[in-house]
DNA sequence: GCTTAACTTTGATCAGGATCAAAACAAGAT
DNA sequence: ATCTTGTTTTGATCCTGATCAAAGTTAAGC
């Protein structure tokens, strides 16, 4: 077991050692009761896991991107979250999963079997002190979207949700976001649509109106250019002094 | 030191021992640096912390409610939390408040100075698995309320707040929501429609309508009697077997 | 009692985004 | 090439909730 050690100058914000720290375990190792961890690959729209299913592992993110979302019985889905590289799945201490993550993207977890890693916890506050503050900044992040969700108007939605893939995409690539940066959208217009409580349609008119006022510019349908990246800010409706969404 | 412990018996929510752990300090003694934790109280309206102010506690609510809410600089506001007792307020590890704290009745909080609850959270690793437990809590919360925010018709939305501060009321008191069952509205209109992302008047409309409709009936302008719980839930559009909202 | 101020309800009108519908576009598969 | 399927754009119309305005309610203070 200690070959599964906490540093945190791993990886950023990942409470578990991504690189080596065993060998990589084939898929189906999966069936091995005794592998602590292991890497599960998904295809692109394939589901990880719903809502209310037993959950038998935590896991992060090693490459690729999932949602977490919601959906009412008559078919309205919102999405909670947009779970990047080195973010955290998993709920210590409760076995359903509260919401369906769906791979957007092909997806590799890293994954660990959940009692192992409670008791890896246990031995080790370092992991739990490091998860308590990676929480706490998803809960930060939440409540910031609320006010996206409650209060925007679609423009400042959309903005709002270009800013974040901005940002996310840049600290990805270890560089501060500047003027003239560019980056894939990981969502289609109907995501991003589930992401922003609107309509696909809503969506593409106000990226289109974005794109007509300069505000980006879109090489493709996917590829957004930020040209001057104070102008997207100032388009969300926060102060620009507004602490980093992450 | 070892007069501050941990006992989850104590109190349901809560990682802190709200009786007795030391005498009950006056709010002058806010001032000597050396006390670890003392109580102060609000007056209903006062601010208990703006966002971007220090922190130099960490708290939980012992009586009264406050609410945790943002603002825009055209004066747009969404809250985005509401503390009841045994709520935590506060942010281990972290300086600055992310968001405003108003208190919305008198309030009593107790708090500790956050250096010596971060050295006790070390000490003792129960204090932070009950934490991360009641962050990860709060995060499913605020992610099942983006639904509401994001995807509910102005009708679900009150019907969905009436629901949890019926929950809420009802678990305060020990008891499970029954029929018949009647509390208050801890909120005015205007901070209902704070909460929900709506208008002062479409919440007052919304209320008015469920009650034409008998789905509550109104005491007053603020207590409210709910006949039928299952038919509040079913006015909220969430399935009935839908995850307990905190 | 009256006054005041905060809160709430109700009404009339407006507008932002939803809905319905259809066409345009892109990427694979045959 | 052509067909297929999924995605995106664009257009026309509708409706929910916002906005503007005014009146009603409540409770506290004098």
């Amino acid at each position: 077991m200690n070959d599964i050690s906490f540093n945190s100058r791993d990886c950023g914000n990942c409470p578990i050692r991504h690189r080596a720290v065993c060998a990589r375990c084939q898929p189906d190792e999966l069936e091995r009761l005794d592998a602590i961890k292991y890497y599960r690959t998904f295809e692109a729209g394939q589901p990880v896991i719903w809502s209310g299913d037993p959950m038998e592992f935590v896991s992060s993110v090693v490459s690729g991107i999932a949602t977490l979302s919601q959906t009412m019985e008559d078919g309205r889905t919102q999405m909670v979250g947009l779970l990047l590289p080195s973010d955290f799945i998993g709920r210590p201490g409760r076995d359903a999963a509260p919401f369906d993550v769906v791979a957007v993207t092909d997806l590799t977890l890293c994954c660990f079997r959940k009692k192992p890693f409670e008791d890896m916890m246990e031995r080790t506050p370092a992991i739990g002190t490091r998860l308590l503050q990676m929480t706490l900044d998803e809960l930060d992040s939440a409540r910031e979207w609320m006010l996206v969700l409650g209060r925007k108007t679609a423009r400042e939605k959309i903005a709002s949700l270009l800013a974040i893939l901005a940002r996310r995409d840049a600290s990805l690539h270890m560089k501060p976001p500047r003027d003239g940066m560019s980056f894939e959208l990981p969502l289609t217009r109907e995501s991003m649509a589930d992401y922003l409580g609107l309509t696909l349609e809503t969506v593409s008119r106000q990226v289109s109106a974005l794109k007509k006022s300069g505000v980006i510019e879109l090489q493709g349908k996917r590829r957004v250019v930020i040209p001057n990246l104070q102008a997207l800010i100032t388009e969300t409706g926060d102060d620009m002094d507004g602490a980093p969404i992450t």
